[in-house]
DNA sequence: TTAGGGTTAG
């Protein structure tokens, strides 16, 4: 910051600095708002001891909140020193320095003032509990977040509007949501703030239907929903994938008058994307009247993920032409695109462009996409070489992304060299057992899916059972692999059996060799096949919802390339079309055709 | 008993 050139506010400063009457000085606090840097502000502070205001805790902390607007390590530097030259600090300057502290890259030493202000005699207020307590959220210490907890109760804090929704959100942050939830049922009369706060907790926490419950009770209430509930309503819908409710949601935002907001228009982008629909994606952006990079990232991802390759390039160059900044979020969105759509060139390109034009360091992520990208392509061993000589510690995740590249182009040596290197980082995944297992199984080495079948069993670890949900009527369906419990599951299943002979008679071929288990008789693998999360979900979407109807469905791993097959099928035979989430990507499949062209 | 922090949900 002391480095910056000099700006013309810093100009007229020092010149308001020289024409002062040093014998009749005026405060020198009423130059703050003129200040727009630490540079400006040492000259300030010189001022204020020239005049014999430095000792003054008013003008200090006048001073120390103005370093901690903007809490870099740099600033917080120069605000502890202002700090340190006060002998006796009160309970508004330990407040003003936790602040800064909370909201800085050293949230720990919030924590630390807090016990300062006991010691000191002090007694601690909302403004103190607020600042420590959101540090413990933001540095995960649970154990000194509960204390604080316990210290607000004593000194009967613990209800006061502030420091509940920070409590919640600290819970949350440390992964304990009920512990939130019973904060939260114990208040009264909740307010908007309150119930955003737990809403965001279970959005966070990966739990939709309840934020999605509370924000109905929000409603009963009468409470008027923010900005930030639909934040958070509209993040859980996306997780859910329900588009009639996402649809609902955006009639909320637009009656509220809460469309204006860019965030909002950008979470509405990402639930539409992710609800499978790009076509209302694209209609909010087009809409916006003001678009900013997280803007323009999500419709570069949302074109990304529905398999637009060319379209996300599009809008890249598109952003940069209106000279909106591109941050690593839009990096992955454009890498993302070009992986999916086996754009090695352009890939390349977009990954030195990165750090060598953009000065935007690659992280983790980054690299996954190359590591997809060079596996797509086929290029197993340069991906393999890429991961070995980065500049960082590869993640088991980096690995497995190779893993699944060496099973789509069946190479099982390296897929076993691959295993080797995701072990010695994590060997829990049942995932990963299970895709060089059926890798193997498509070539016939049985004694190696032996092998990792009793692996697995030895070291007790299972697999993610998959599993799809549909959005029927307004109620979300969910269908597991083998399903026996949903209420319909006889019937379904007849429906399935059914199913099955029309769709042989189109010409689909189930493929068995993705069945995990060697010794089972080619009639029973089928029957495996059959029954499979997705096809479960579709052919409840076929027999509940109006021909013609869209059909869509959200799978929670990748989809099986039978499932992506019979599904094709559908497309054709029902003329319907699908449009399938994975964890991945979507799948829009339509006359017999996938948008991923088999290539995902 | 003035000033100074002006808090929370994202």
């Amino acid at each position: 910051m002391a480095t910056a050139p000099p700006s013309p506010s810093m100009a007229s400063n020092a010149n308001v600095l020289r024409r002062i009457d040093t014998k009749n000085p005026p405060n020198p606090l009423f130059l703050l708002p003129k200040c727009t840097s630490l540079r400006e502000l040492e000259q300030i502070h010189s001022f204020a001891i020239k005049t014999h205001l430095q000792n003054y805790l008013s003008v200090v902390t006048k001073l120390i909140n103005f370093c901690t607007q903007n809490p870099t390590m740099t600033s917080m530097a120069y605000a502890q020193k202002l700090f340190d030259k006060i002998t006796e600090p009160d309970v508004v300057l330990y407040n003003t320095m936790a602040r800064g502290y909370s909201r800085s890259n050293y949230p720990r030493q919030a924590i630390a003032l807090f016990v300062l202000v006991l010691s000191s005699g002090l007694l601690p207020d909302d403004y103190t509990f607020t600042s420590v307590i959101k540090a413990c959220a933001s540095s995960k210490a649970f154990q000194e977040g509960k204390q604080l907890h316990c210290v607000a109760i004593k000194l009967g804090l613990d209800d006061n509007v502030y420091i509940c929704p920070t409590l919640i959100s600290m819970y949350t942050e440390c992964n304990d949501v009920d512990a939130a939830r019973q904060i939260f049922d114990k208040t009264s009369e909740p307010c908007v703030v309150l119930y955003n706060a737990i809403i965001t907790g279970y959005t966070r926490s990966s739990r939709p239907n309840e934020a999605l419950s509370l924000f109905r009770e929000l409603q009963l209430r009468n409470l008027k929903p923010t900005d930030v509930t639909m934040l958070s309503v509209l993040s859980s819908c996306a997780l859910l994938g329900a588009l009639d409710l996402g649809k609902w949601i955006h009639e909320c935002v637009k009656k509220f008058g809460i469309d204006k907001y860019i965030k909002v228009s950008t979470a509405l982008i990402d639930m539409y994307a992710k609800c499978g629909s790009l076509e209302d994606a694209i209609s909010v952006f087009e809409n916006m009247q003001v678009r900013d990079t997280p803007a323009w990232s999500a419709m570069i991802i949302a074109y990304a993920t529905h398999g637009q390759g060319h379209k996300a390039i599009a809008m890249f160059e598109e952003m940069r032409k209106a000279k909106v900044q591109p941050d690593e979020i839009t990096f992955l969105g454009l890498l993302y695109a070009c992986s999916h759509n086996g754009l090695v060139e352009e890939g390349w390109k977009y990954f030195s462009s990165m750090s060598d034009k953009y000065k935007i360091l690659p992280g983790i992520k980054h690299y996954g996409c190359m590591v997809d990208l060079l596996g797509r392509a086929g290029r197993l061993d340069d991906a393999f070489k890429f991961i070995d000589e980065l500049p960082i510690k590869p993640t088991p995740i980096l690995w497995r992304t190779l893993l699944s590249a060496c099973s789509s182009h069946g190479n099982v040596e390296l897929g076993k060299k691959v295993i080797k290197r995701i072990f010695r980082l994590d060997d829990s995944h049942g995932g990963d057992y299970v895709i060089l297992s059926n890798l193997c199984a498509r070539v016939g080495r049985w004694e190696d899916v032996d092998f990792l079948r009793k692996l697995m069993k030895d070291r007790g670890v299972v697999k993610v059972p998959g599993c799809s949900s549909i959005e029927v009527n307004n109620v979300v369906h969910e269908f597991f692999s083998g399903d026996g419990v949903h209420s319909t599951a006889t019937s379904l299943h007849q429906a399935l059996d059914e199913l099955m002979i029309e769709l042989k008679m189109a010409g689909y071929e189930p493929d068995t060799s993705l069945v995990f288990h060697a010794e089972m008789e080619e009639k029973d693998k089928e029957i495996t096949l059959r029954y499979h999360s997705e096809k479960l979900a579709i052919a409840y979407g076929l027999l509940n919802t109006p021909p013609g109807t869209t059909i869509r469905v959200v799978k929670n791993l990748r989809v099986c390339g039978d499932c992506h097959s019979a599904a094709k099928h559908i497309s054709m035979i029902f003329d319907r079309q699908i449009i399938l989430r994975d964890v991945q990507r979507f799948h829009h499949f339509k006359n017999g055709k996938c948008s991923c062209g088999d290539f995902w």
